[in-house]
DNA sequence: AGCCAGGGTCTGC
DNA sequence: GCAGACCATGGC
């Protein structure tokens, strides 16, 4: 399904299921992408993203019929398919807004959007960050933590650290990168996923409610950031992650609740609600 | 200055 | 079980 032209992947979507890069990779779900022409307020659909996942720094591109992605090899093909969760059809999920007028027009309005499937122990420790916090800063406080001990890649890009090279670290050295009251939470995270005592590769394979009682034991994860951990790091789709944004929005839009139909993918709607009522805000 | 940011912990009832 | 104080930091 995929063609390589002068070294670049080219991982072929379709009408069914189309890409947005802005939409996907600046909608709060992941904070290690950037627009490379960043002088602007709002990222647009023909800019070109630079980040870094799997392991690796790579560079993406919409295009006509797909995402290309830049100097990648083609055996890449199978996890940038799976990051972008192009392996799920979401057609069924798109048929229930023919059934629900504001879910169509969220759904509409929301074009483009994927589920990002991210490493899970980066996923529960960007979370914990996110805690009480702002997009911004996270994204400084993680790259910050990503240069002081995660692997060097290459270039000026460093890989999120291991639960080992965290481990060994205390608060004191956590300092510098400014996360405040959650740099023991971070240790904690380590510290529990080093030991085994959590597993994040293990949360996949559990029933949702399992695992979200397992990630929980961490200091500093709650329902939330549980929540998060476990749609955007773990497969677990059905999890509906409440934070300010999202209460607000179910007050107004869906103050029943979802529609029952949707709630064994109510993630990956809850990531249309969020783009819709944050893009309401930017408007007004 | 005060409020808010993809919340959670801890205490006290 | 549930409200309220508190938690670090930075932008507006």
């Amino acid at each position: 399904m995929t063609t390589t032209e002068n070294g670049h992947l080219l991982i072929k979507t379709d009408g069914q299921n189309p890409v947005s890069l802005p939409k996907t990779l600046d909608c709060g779900q992941a904070f290690r992408w950037r627009p490379l022409a960043n002088d602007r307020w709002r990222p647009l659909a023909n800019d070109r993203w630079r980040g870094i996942a799997g392991g690796r720094a790579v560079e993406l591109e919409e295009t006509a019929g797909g995402i290309v992605i830049f100097d990648t090899p083609q055996e890449e093909t199978p996890f940038w398919r799976g990051y972008f969760d192009l392996d799920r059809d979401y057609t069924p999920i798109f048929k229930l807004g023919g059934e629900n007028e504001l879910l169509g027009e969220i759904f509409a309005a929301g074009r483009g959007i994927r589920l990002l499937n991210q490493a899970p122990f980066e996923t529960i420790c960007s979370f914990i960050i996110s805690a009480n916090n702002n997009i911004p800063r996270i994204k400084g406080i993680i790259e910050r933590l990503c240069r002081l001990c995660g692997r060097h890649i290459g270039g000026d890009d460093y890989d999120f650290p291991t639960p080992e090279a965290l481990c060994s670290l205390t608060v004191e050295d956590l300092a510098p990168i400014r996360a405040g009251f959650r740099a023991k939470y971070i240790l904690d995270a380590a510290r529990k996923a080093a030991s085994g005592e959590v597993s994040p590769e293990a949360l996949r394979s559990m029933s949702t409610e399992e695992a979200r009682q397992l990630v929980m034991t961490i200091k500093g994860v709650g329902p939330k950031v549980a929540d998060c951990a476990l749609l955007f790091g773990a497969g677990h789709i059905s999890c509906f992650p409440r934070d300010v944004w999202i209460k607000r929005a179910m007050e107004t839009l869906f103050p029943e609740g979802l529609p029952e139909k949707t709630l064994p993918f109510a993630g990956i709607v809850q990531q249309y609600i969020f783009d819709y009522i944050r893009n309401l805000k930017n408007i007004n």
